[in-house]
DNA sequence: GTGATTTGACCACA
DNA sequence: TGTGGTCAAATCAC
C-alpha cells in the first residue's frame, strides 16, 4: 500500500494527524468555558476537515464504500467535566455528587464510537485482540446476554495522568471466534503511543530502519522541500477567533507548531512511518483505514504498530463481510461524499497557493 | 513493591 | 427489573 506515496504526502499526512490532535485538545480546553456551541462547531470544522483531507490523501478517492461508515461523530466528545476542570477519577467514584456523575455518564455516551472487527491469525500466536498501539488498561469484564463469549472492557492507561478518556470494549464474535469486534468510545488525549510518540522500537524494527536509512539521502532532499511546503501550508492554516466570545481572547488563533514529533517519524522513512501513520488515522479517526490485501490473501490487512514497535497484520478485514458498524450520525458518514466543503470554513486561507501536483490526481 | 488483571458489586438506563 | 457499563478490592505477575 505504501507504494507511490511521496515523502510529501507522508509528511502532510503526519503533519495533518497532529494539527487533528492539537484541535482535538483544543476543544477540550474550549469547552470548559460556557456558551460553546460556536467552539464545538469550530473544532469540528477543523477535524472534519483534516479527516476529508486524509481521506483524500490517503485513498486517492478510493476508499472502500465499507469502511466508510464510521466516523467522527458532531457531538461533543470531550470527557472534561462540565466545569471545565480536568476530571479525575474522584469525580467518578460518585461517593457525593450524582449530578455531576450524571453529566459524566452522559458525556460518555455522546463520545463518538465506532467498532472495529479484528480477526487473529493463527500463525500470529495471538491470542486475544490485536495491540493496536495504545496502551489499555482492562478494568472489566462482563457477560453479555445473547453472546458467547464475554466482553472486556479497557480504558486508556492514562486516563489518570493525562486524563485520557478512550475506552474500548472487545467482544469476541459468536459466529467466527476468531474474530473479534472491537468498539472504540472516544478519542485519545494522551499523546502516549499515539501519533506524536513513536514507539519503542524492536531489534527486527531497527533493522528495517537501517535498510530504511539508505533511503534517507534522497528523502533528506524531499525532506528540504516538503519543509518548505509545510511551512507555506502552516502559514495558511488558520481559525478564525473573531467570532469568538470576548472572555475566550486566551485563545489563540489555530496554527501547526513550528516542529513536530511526527515528522521525526517521517524523518525515518521506512515502512513503519507509514505504518505509524495508518495506525495514527486508525486512532484518530472513525473510520478505520485498510490497505490492500496482499496477493495471496482474500482479506484486507492492515499493520500497525505494537507498544513494542513491532509492526505486524492485525486487520484481516473480509471486504464484504466485516461491515464496520457505526452508530454515528454525523454528516462526516461518508466523507468522500462530502467533499465539497470551503477553505474558508476551516479558516483555511482559500488563496494560500497549494501546490496541486502534490495532491491526488483525481483532485486537481 | 508496583502495576495489571480479575471479579463481584454497584449504578444508570431503557 | 434486567442488562450493560463501571468501580474497586482482591489477586496475580513481574
Amino acid at each position: 500500500m505504501d507504494g507511490g506515496w511521496s515523502y510529501e504526502q507522508k509528511t502532510l499526512i503526519s503533519e495533518l494527524i497532529q494539527g487533528m490532535d492539537f484541535a482535538n485538545q483544543l476543544r477540550a480546553q474550549l469547552t470548559s468555558a460556557p456558551s460553546t456551541e460556536m467552539r464545538d462547531a469550530l473544532m469540528q470544522g477543523i477535524l472534519s476537515s483534516y479527516e476529508k483531507a486524509l481521506l483524500i490523501l490517503k485513498w486517492g478517492g478510493q476508499m472502500p464504500q465499507s469502511h466508510l461508515v464510521a466516523a467522527v461523530s458532531g457531538i461533543p466528545e470531550s470527557p472534561l467535566s462540565v466545569n471545565g476542570s480536568p476530571r479525575s477519577d474522584d469525580f467518578d467514584k460518585g461517593t457525593g455528587d450524582h449530578l455531576q456523575n450524571r453529566d459524566i455518564s452522559k458525556k460518555r455516551k455522546l463520545m463518538p464510537k465506532w467498532t472495529d472487527q479484528v480477526r487473529i491469525s493463527p500463525e500470529n500466536g495471538l491470542e486475544g485482540p490485536h495491540d493496536d498501539g495504545f496502551s489499555w488498561r482492562k478494568y472489566g469484564q462482563k457477560d453479555i446476554l445473547g453472546a458467547t463469549y464475554p466482553r472486556s472492557y479497557y480504558r486508556c492507561t492514562y486516563r489518570n495522568t493525562q486524563n485520557c478518556w478512550a475506552t474500548k470494549q472487545v467482544q469476541r464474535s459468536d459466529e467466527d471466534p476468531t474474530v473479534f469486534e472491537i468498539t472504540y468510545r472516544g478519542r485519545h488525549t494522551c499523546g502516549n503511543n499515539g501519533p506524536s510518540v513513536p514507539p519503542p522500537v524492536s531489534p527486527e524494527k531497527q533493522e528495517e530502519k537501517q535498510i530504511d536509512h539508505q533511503n534517507n539521502h534522497h528523502q533528506q532532499l524531499q525532506q528540504q522541500q516538503s519543509q518548505e511546503m509545510l511551512s507555506k501550508f502552516r502559514a495558511g492554516l488558520r481559525v478564525d477567533t473573531n467570532n469568538l466570545d470576548s472572555n475566550e481572547t486566551a485563545y489563540r488563533p489555530f496554527s501547526f507548531p513550528s516542529a513536530s514529533v511526527g515528522f521525526l517519524q517521517i524523518e525515518h522513512c521506512n515502512s513503519s512511518a507509514l505504518t505509524n501513520v495508518n495506525s495514527s488515522l486508525f486512532r484518530s479517526f472513525s473510520s478505520p483505514f485498510i490497505s490492500p490485501s496482499t496477493p495471496e490473501s482474500s482479506y484486507f490487512s492492515m499493520h500497525q504498530v505494537n507498544d513494542s514497535g513491532q509492526a505486524h497484520n492485525v486487520r484481516h478485514l473480509e471486504p464484504d463481510t466485516n461491515e464496520i458498524i457505526s452508530t454515528n450520525t454525523s454528516s462526516t458518514n461518508s466523507p468522500i461524499m462530502d467533499l465539497e466543503f470551503s477553505l474558508e470554513q476551516v479558516g483555511i486561507d482559500p488563496n494560500f497557493p497549494f501546490d496541486t501536483s502534490f495532491f491526488p490526481s483525481f483532485i486537481r
